[in-house]
DNA sequence: TTTTAAATTTTTGTATACATTTTAGTTATA
DNA sequence: TATAACTAAAATGTATACAAAAATTTAAAA
């Protein structure tokens, strides 16, 4: 997502692609165990380009030592965590700072979300979010949120896929903060959503047990 | 930091600490040209672990574009930023969690901070933010905070070197918030000497120009 | 002289080979 | 049967070779 990705990739980031898809689309699961050489044999390219991107993936979090991650209920909450420090502050920055432009950009995506299929309505979820973050102009905070977004992604799934109820009433809520220009009320209202995508997705995850 | 150093490090964690502690000390100073084959050659090492250990450096954001970093004002605020809004939260809990042990440990990095030598009052400076932010009982938290270490010391030593008035009393005013279990103050203590910490960094950057 | 193009060198990306370590399996002994 | 010790296999760490790409230099033309 970072990288800056040419026409022609490189081996090292197909690998990394394909791999990260995997693990999250549930092709290698929680646990799974990471040989380099079977990647490499699979993927058709040498274990050179397999490891880097093994470290890559590890530096996101979705391999660690050697098998696919399978975040706990602790990760969840750690997770969540880290993302209300992050993205309250970038709601309330959004509030100040965000353009007219990005706002209509929102409020697109409530509107996908009420109206959208499926996968859409996933994909303007994740933007709702993004554009918020981005209006930080932090760019050591997009970053790190963007370094989580694989495990949130692996978590939002079943927070959507489950259709939580409210979602997008939330995301309207907060749209309507920013849009009025109310800092500390927006922020207060993505840590709510936040906190109750939490318990959405703890409460999905222990019935799944 | 992260890594479980057994005793015969591998030349990838040996080339990682060597390049990092160039860099942090300034042998290799921002904007230098990394080159895999070069530092090979110096390190007595071949350009499979280096590339490894550089691709680990330029994830916790020392080498970026194949060039040393040299971060500017505005990664400075940045990084300020983030690390206000982490170690505040880590500040509160602390002040909820910390046990008597840790508070032994606060106080003794404060001691050490009025007698010590620089190099002593460096590491206990860095003690004294590691046992807050460890009290968050946050791996993910910590982890972020840690991929930030190396960029904080690269400014640290700024601070420590030019002996910034009132440190030392700002840790004390922390430390006693937590112990008086304040959580509150704590937080709010932690982010106002944070900010005296980004201002006196800004100041020493710009004077040096 | 400046600009453009060709050629050369450097540097990186990838594959492969080998040595060391880890893991799993097997046999032997208590 | 359980445990220890040994062996075999698999997997990883590291070095090296080579090809592709990028950067630099050199030469030629405007």
């Amino acid at each position: 997502m970072t990288q800056n990705d040419k026409n022609s990739r490189s081996a090292y980031h197909q690998a990394y692609e394909v791999i990260r898809d995997r693990i999250l689309n549930g092709d290698m699961p929680g646990g799974t165990k990471i040989v380099e050489e079977k990647l490499a044999a699979e993927l058709g390219f040498s274990r050179t380009p397999i490891r880097e991107s093994l470290r890559q993936l590890s530096n996101e979090g979705l391999i660690v030592n050697k098998k696919v991650v399978k975040p706990t209920e602790k990760d969840l909450r750690n997770l969540f965590q880290v993302r209300i420090l992050l993205e309250g502050f970038s709601a309330k920055s959004a509030a100040t700072y965000l353009p007219e432009e990005d706002l209509n950009c929102l409020s697109k995506c409530i509107e996908i979300g009420r109206k959208g299929t499926a996968e859409e309505i996933m994909d303007a979820n994740e933007r709702f979010h993004e554009v918020i973050v981005q209006s930080s102009g932090n760019s050591l905070m997009i970053e790190t949120i963007d370094r989580m977004k694989s495990t949130i992604y692996l978590f939002r799934k079943t927070v959507v896929l489950y259709n939580r109820p409210r979602l997008i009433d939330e995301h309207e809520e907060i749209y309507e903060a920013i849009k009025a220009r109310d800092g500390e009320k927006a922020k207060q209202l993505m840590e709510d959503h936040l906190k109750e995508d939490l318990d959405f997705c703890l409460h999905i995850l222990r019935s799944e047990r």
